[in-house]
Formats: C-alpha cells, sequence, structure tokens
DNA sequence: CTCTTCAGAAACCGATCGGTTACACGTAAA
DNA sequence: TTTACGTGTAACCGATCGGTTTCTGAAGAG
C-alpha cells in the first residue's frame, strides 16, 4: 500500500537517514556506513522513503545515489500549522483569545 | 516501551483524535462517535497517545475526559525546522546558495 | 573473459500493530 | 440494593514491521 510520509518519519532510523540526505546525496552504502546493521535492512528503509517520495535515486552506473527530498516534509508541517499555537510563545494574550476554540462560546470551561 | 510522538501520529486514526481534541474535550464515547470502529480500538489509540503524553486525562465521576497536548508536537516542529528551507519560498537565490551544505564550501552561515 | 562490487529480493523470525468480541470493574442512576 | 453506563483489559486474528542471512543479477575493474 501506498506509504505516507508520517509512516516513513515515524522510524527513528528513517529520520537519521533523512538527516544524512539533507545535506548530501549517498549511495546506499555510504549510507549504511553510518549505522550498525545490516545492508539489506538499509535497503528496506530507503525503499520505504523512495515510497512516499521522501527519496529519489539516481543510478550512476552500477551505484544508486540518494537524494533527499525534503521539500516532501512541507505536508508534515503543513498538518502542524494549524498546532503552533500551542508551544508558539510569540503569540500575546490577546491573540490566544481570540484563537480560542469556537465551542467555548457557548459553554464555560474548567 | 516508550512512546514516541512521532510514532503516535504516524497513525491516521489517531491525528483525526488530535484533531478533535485541539478545540474540545472529549470523553472515549464522544470521540468514537466520530469514527466506525469499536470502542476498544478507540480507547487503545487514545492510550498510545496519553503513553507518550499527547493527551492527559481528566477523570470526572465515572467519565474520563481526554485533554488533547498538542503542544508536545513541537517536538516535530523541532525536527522539522532545518527543513523549512527545502519549502520556504520566501528564501532568494542567494541565500539558497548561502545555506548550500557545508561540504560545498568548507562552510559559511549566515 | 573472469572477478569484484553494488544492491535488490527471498525467506525467515520475533515483535508489534490495529482491529474485533467478550468480559470485568468502578461510578452513577434508579 | 440493583441496574445501567463508561471504559479498560484479555484474548484473538491477520497483517505488517524491522531486523537477519543467503542468493542473485547488473555493472565496473582487471
Amino acid at each position: 500500500m501506498r506509504r505516507d510520509v508520517f509512516q516513513a518519519i515515524a522510524d527513528p532510523t528513517r529520520r537519521q537517514i533523512l538527516e544524512l540526505l539533507a545535506s548530501q546525496q549517498l549511495t546506499l552504502n555510504g549510507v549504511a556506513a553510518y549505522f550498525d546493521m545490516s545492508r539489506p535492512a538499509i535497503s528496506k528503509h530507503i525503499r520505504i522513503l523512495t515510497e512516499c517520495g521522501l527519496v529519489t535515486i539516481q543510478q550512476q552506473g552500477r551505484e544508486r545515489y540518494c537524494q533527499g527530498e525534503l521539500n516532501k516534509l512541507k505536508e508534515v508541517a503543513d498538518w502542524l500549522k494549524p498546532y503552533q499555537q500551542f508551544w508558539n510563545t510569540k503569540l500575546d494574550a490577546l491573540e490566544k483569545f481570540l484563537y480560542a476554540p469556537e465551542t467555548k462560546k457557548g459553554r464555560s470551561k474548567k
């Protein structure tokens, strides 16, 4: 089934792979050098990342270079956007009040 | 094992539960009313969300109200922060160049 | 041509996931 | 006190996950 970005980043190993690919292209062996697990295991993670578009592969001869497509993480950022208010301390008290859930207008709260 | 926030939001049902709890408190039955699955299934999802701190429970008599703690999503936002450049179109070409991976230039920084 | 390297696939395994039904316990209502 | 409600847990199930070892095919090196 089709992968989604949220499932892709759920695994810490895959997040680390993305961190590596944010600043460089690497082959599978290049990625595997940073981890203490087998190459097929890394290959599986990269496949998952590829399936949801977070990584693309450029083949050069027998080597396949993984390119991070971190722009795809915008999907996660978009989902988070409405909740930035919960930790964004730049909002002042008035703005916080204005953003209060509309359900509060009909009834009181603890 | 201890849950982490990334694993918690990997599941679309749990993301929907969080969306509901962003603007209101609901009991388990209140949450379940929005879904087409059994209550124990919803209960399991809420347990996962509680284990990683995304939801807290306030008990009032026999009813247990779920409170979203969306501030906890800051962990995801923090992880995403370095990659905002990949979709943040406000950066112009020069700034993009300056942010190029340090492997290309030795280093430079704003 | 042969050998080496790169890396995907297959098979396997234990663990976990995400749903179900049935049951049990604590609290509220009658 | 009894009944009803709210909801967590147990047991179950099929599917998936995340790792391993082994095998295989394609491409590069000698």
